[in-house]
DNA sequence: CTGTTAGCGCTTTCAC
DNA sequence: GTGAAAGCGCTAACAG
C-alpha cells in the first residue's frame, strides 16, 4: 500500500491548480473549460484518486454522517426501523453509523458524544428509555450537548425527549384490538416494563378498547423470554391475553404451548407491531401493524430537515387479524 | 447553536500551549504536570469541548471506522450477524457505519468506495455475490482498491473474494442433518440459487449424508417468499425436505400447512442457520446451527488485524433437532 | 515537562 | 475561467 493519492498529485499530474481540479472533482458550481475538465478527470482516474472525507468534512464544515442508536439490532422490531432508514439514508447520500445502547442507560449518552465528535448531522434515537431518572437526565443533556452543536436529533417511539419524534398511534391501534376482543370476559395483558410510556399507551387504549378494565396484569421483560416466562403465570382460565410486543408475543405462544394451552381454543392471542415473522407463526398472529420501515424513513427525513422547530410525526397502526384470535 | 469550541480555546483558556491541551485531551504518552492537566480539563469541561474526529483524522492519518455491507439488516441472518459485530466493535472503541446492498448487485461497490473515501479501517462484506461476471469483477476490483488504500477487508460466509474470510462450517452442518434424515426416500431440498457456493457446500453436505443424491431439487428464491413458493411445488409424496435457510424454511412451513400437509407426519422438515425464532414455530424447526454474532465478532476481529497475510477461520455447525422432522 | 511550528488534504474567498 | 493562499481543527516532530 503506497500513500493514497491527494487532489494535490491529481492538479499537478493534469497541469492544472488545485483549486480547478477541486471544482471539477466535486460538484462545485463554478465553471471550469471542457479541456481542463477532461484533463483532470483522466488525471484523477488513471491515478485512482478518491477524496479524503475527513478532509473534506473539516474544509466544508460538515459531514454526510447520521447516527442510529438502537437497542438491539437483532431484534426484528429495531431491524425493521433501520432497514427503513438505510434505505431513505442511501438516496441522499447519507451515510448511517449505527450503535447498540443495549442494557447500558447510558450507551446512548456515549454514542451521542461520539456522534457529536464527528459532527454527524442527526441522530436518530429509537426508543432507549429507562427509569432511572438521574440517567434519563444525562441522556437529555447528552441530547442538548448534541443539538447544541449543530446536530439534529430525532426520537422514534417514545415522545418526550427533545428534538424531533415519530411516534405510532400505539394507543389507537390497542383500542381496535381491544374493541374487536370485546366479549372475553378473562383477558390478561402481559406488558413489558411500566416506565415505557408505548406500554402504558398500548395498555390504556387496549383497555378502553375492550371496556372493562378488571383484566390481569403481567409484567415481564420486554424479550422473547420474557414473555415465554409470562405464559406460565397467566392464570389457567385466561381466554384472551394481549401481549405489548410481538416479540413478546412469540415467546408467550411457545410458553403457553408447553403448558398444553391451545391457542386460540383455550387462550386467544394477540401482539403489537407486526414484525415479518408472525404470520408464520401457528397460528398466525393477531397484531397490530406498525409501519416499521416507514417509520425508520420517516425519521430520516426528519432528521434531514433544515427548519428550526421540532416537529411530530405520527404514524398509524392497523390491527391485523389472524388466526391467533377469535371473538367469544 | 455558536461555534463549537475548538482545541486552541480550550488551550487559551487554560492558559497553556496547543500541544500541551492535546497532550491532556488525548490519550497521548507525554507527561503532563498535574498542574496543567488539570486547568485543561476544567477549561475542556466548562467550555464542552468535544474533539472533532475529522481534525484527528486527518492529523493522526487514521480513522476508527469500520464498514459493513450487508444484503437486508431486516433479515435475521443478517442482523444476527450484525449485531456480533457492533458488540465486537464497541470495546475497541470502533465505529461501524453499516450499507445495505439490497438487490443492486453494484451497490457492494459503491459502498466501498465510499469507505475507501472515508479512510475506514476496515470493511465486512456479508454474502453478497452474484452470478453477474462482470459485477463480480468489478466488486473484486474495488476491493483491490480499498485494501490498496491501506483498507482490511474481510467477507463472512463466501470465500473466494480477496482479503479475510469467516467460514461457517456448511457441509458438514448439512451432512450431519443429512445423516440425521437418513431412511427418508423421498427428499426435497429446496436451495437457494445455484450461483452461492454457500448454497452449493449445503447441498453437498446434505447429499452426502442421507446417502444418495436422488433428491428432489427445487429452487427458490433466498427468501421467506421464495420457501413458502416452493412449498407448493415439491411433490406430494415427499417424506421430508431440507430447505438451505431458515428464512425460506419458515415461509416453506407455511406454505406446506397452506397445502394441507402436515409437519413433520407428512413431511419432515429442516432449515439451516438457527435464526432466532425458528425455535418458535410450530412444530419447532429442526436446523443447522450457525453461531451468527460469534461469526460478527470474528469478522470484526479479523478487521482489526494487524498481521499481513489474509486469513481464513471457520466456524463450526452443530445440528439441532428439533420437532419439525422425525427419523422415518 | 512545555511550547513552536509544520503539516494532514481539501475548500473557498479573493485577485488576476 | 484560473490560480494563490488562507484556513478548517488537530497531531507530532522538534526545540527548548
Amino acid at each position: 500500500m503506497t500513500r493514497q493519492p491527494t487532489l494535490h498529485d491529481v492538479a499537478s499530474a493534469a497541469g492544472v491548480s488545485l483549486a480547478t481540479a477541486s471544482r471539477v472533482l466535486n460538484g462545485s458550481d463554478r465553471k471550469v473549460s471542457p479541456e481542463l475538465h477532461a484533463r483532470v478527470l483522466s488525471a484523477a482516474r488513471s491515478l485512482h484518486y478518491s477524496a479524503n472525507a475527513q478532509a473534506q468534512a473539516l474544509a466544508r464544515r460538515s459531514t454526510a454522517l447520521v447516527g442510529l442508536l438502537l437497542h438491539d439490532i437483532a431484534d426484528p422490531y429495531f431491524s425493521g426501523i433501520a432497514s427503513g432508514v438505510l434505505s431513505a439514508a442511501e438516496p441522499h447520500n447519507l451515510r448511517v453509523v449505527i450503535g447498540s445502547t443495549g442494557a447500558d442507560p447510558d450507551a446512548a449518552v456515549t454514542h451521542l458524544a461520539a456522534l457529536r465528535g464527528e459532527r454527524a448531522r442527526a441522530a436518530i434515537l429509537v426508543g432507549s428509555r429507562t427509569t432511572d431518572r438521574a440517567a434519563e437526565k444525562r441522556l437529555a443533556d447528552a441530547i442538548g450537548q448534541f443539538v447544541a452543536a449543530g446536530g439534529r436529533m430525532v426520537c422514534v417511539g417514545q415522545p418526550g425527549l427533545p428534538g424531533d419524534t415519530v411516534v405510532p398511534d400505539n394507543r389507537g391501534g390497542a383500542l381496535a384490538l381491544g374493541t374487536f376482543l370485546r366479549g372475553h370476559d378473562r383477558v390478561a395483558i402481559v406488558a413489558g416494563p411500566d416506565r415505557l410510556r408505548t406500554v402504558r399507551d398500548r395498555i390504556d387504549g387496549f383497555r378502553e378498547g375492550l371496556g372493562h378494565p378488571e383484566s390481569t396484569l403481567v409484567r415481564a421483560e420486554f424479550s422473547r423470554d420474557g414473555g415465554y416466562r409470562a405464559a406460565l403465570e397467566i392464570p389457567a382460565d385466561t381466554t384472551a391475553a394481549f401481549v405489548t410486543s410481538d416479540v413478546m408475543a412469540t415467546g408467550f405462544c411457545a410458553g403457553l404451548r408447553e403448558r398444553g394451552l391451545r391457542i386460540p381454543e383455550d387462550v386467544a392471542v394477540a401482539g403489537f407491531d407486526d414484525v415479518p415473522v408472525v404470520r408464520d407463526l401457528f397460528p398466525a398472529l393477531t397484531t397490530v401493524r406498525l409501519p416499521l420501515a416507514e417509520m425508520g424513513a420517516r425519521a430520516l427525513e426528519l432528521a434531514l430537515a433544515e427548519g428550526g422547530a421540532a416537529s411530530t410525526v405520527g404514524v398509524p397502526a392497523e390491527l391485523i387479524v389472524r388466526a391467533s384470535t377469535h371473538q367469544p
